[in-house]
DNA sequence: AAACTAAACATACGGTCGTACGTATTTATT
DNA sequence: AATAAATACGTACGACCGTATGTTTAGTTT
């Protein structure tokens, strides 16, 4: 095989997978990870229960390139487009903006991927509890960094306060509470300084 | 019957149902309260499925009375200490202070039991969906309520915030964050005017 | 052309699930 | 003493679960 080809055999089952794991997302930001099951997704995509084994081998196998795909569909919603701004506020903003889009709209029928998943992995430990943790770290992470650009504040505890927020809002909006991305607005605000001019 | 005394086979009844409920709050909030199933409990507890299913009928009447057993347990914990202290901030500094050991001691070994179930259900339409919106709500009112005897503070706005501290503290516990606790002491502080003497 | 690999499927197995039904057993009512 | 009610249990049923095994088909390598 010469070097830009690829394997025909492992291109479709690159397809297969990523058709399955996109269906898969969805189902899990509605009944969980947990809800998962090799049965329903063949029943819901009309394939053979038995083919998406043989994609995926096991269940905790079958959750982790779930978990994965919810990264790269998540990133491309909510970090990408934040990536164009400046960093500082102005790239935060964006990213808050874009986050309160991606729960609110349905990107995902269940809201947020991680806010629905965290709570019941948190106590088991495993391979796809450390995935949902290093994304939680990461988005975390990545709040903090844009607040290191603005003065006169505690990047870490500001931090894990907007994170609370948004998750909160997440909560609020699947409860019918149309208000809540504003009410989250409001509340981001003022843990932020003065909006400065420009 | 006289006016005082009970049913034996009712008070029997209920204490059956209380030693299930007790146990099944404990397996609600690891595994939630889809997690629960007549067999589990009957093997942990060495009695038959079929006694359970008696005292229970259905699998969404056991989850009601697990999530009312939860209720009783934190109103025990969280608001019965509380309601010795005066309105207002003491009394709100006192509900913080509850709920942190609430959700770091394992009263619950799998954390808070809402935090844990609220973002399974909020897609959910039901009963069990209604119930676990309900304790939430109310929780956040008693929160708005005591901040109302503040003066220069948004009640509902800050109750919003401060929920969503304690519930993202919750999960970083869950995650071995022992800081957490203290990393929501000093958010809280900064939502609340300076402390004044006595 | 032959050997090999990956994908897809059909089938089967043991296990747990929720629920239904019949039957003692204990307690209360009549 | 006879009837009724509530608890408790044993058993059974159909459904779905995760996994294992063997077979067929599509594509690659030698």
């Amino acid at each position: 095989m010469s070097e830009g080809e690829q394997d025909g055999r492992l291109l479709r089952g690159a397809r297969s997978r990523q058709t399955v794991v996109r269906h898969a997302v969805d189902v899990a930001s509605v009944d969980g990870l947990d809800g998962l099951s090799f049965g329903r997704l063949a029943a819901d995509l009309g394939i053979s229960k038995a083919g998406i084994q043989t994609l995926f081998g096991t269940k905790e196998n079958l959750q982790l390139a779930v978990g994965e795909g919810a990264r790269e569909l998540f990133a491309e919603a909510v970090l990408r487009p934040a990536a164009n701004q400046p960093p500082g506020l102005s790239r935060l903003t964006a990213l808050i903006e874009r986050w309160l889009d991606y729960a609110g709209k349905p990107l995902f029928p269940g809201g947020c991927f991680w806010a629905a998943n965290l709570p019941v992995f948190d106590s088991k430990p495993g391979p796809v509890r450390d995935l949902l943790v290093r994304q939680q770290q990461a988005w975390r992470e990545l709040l903090a960094g844009e607040l290191r650009h603005i003065a006169e504040i505690d990047a870490e505890i500001t931090a894990f306060q907007i994170d609370a927020v948004l998750t909160a809002a997440n909560i609020a909006l699947r409860l019918g509470d149309h208000a809540a991305a504003d009410t989250a607005r409001r509340t981001v605000e003022r843990l932020l300084p003065e909006r400065t001019a420009g």
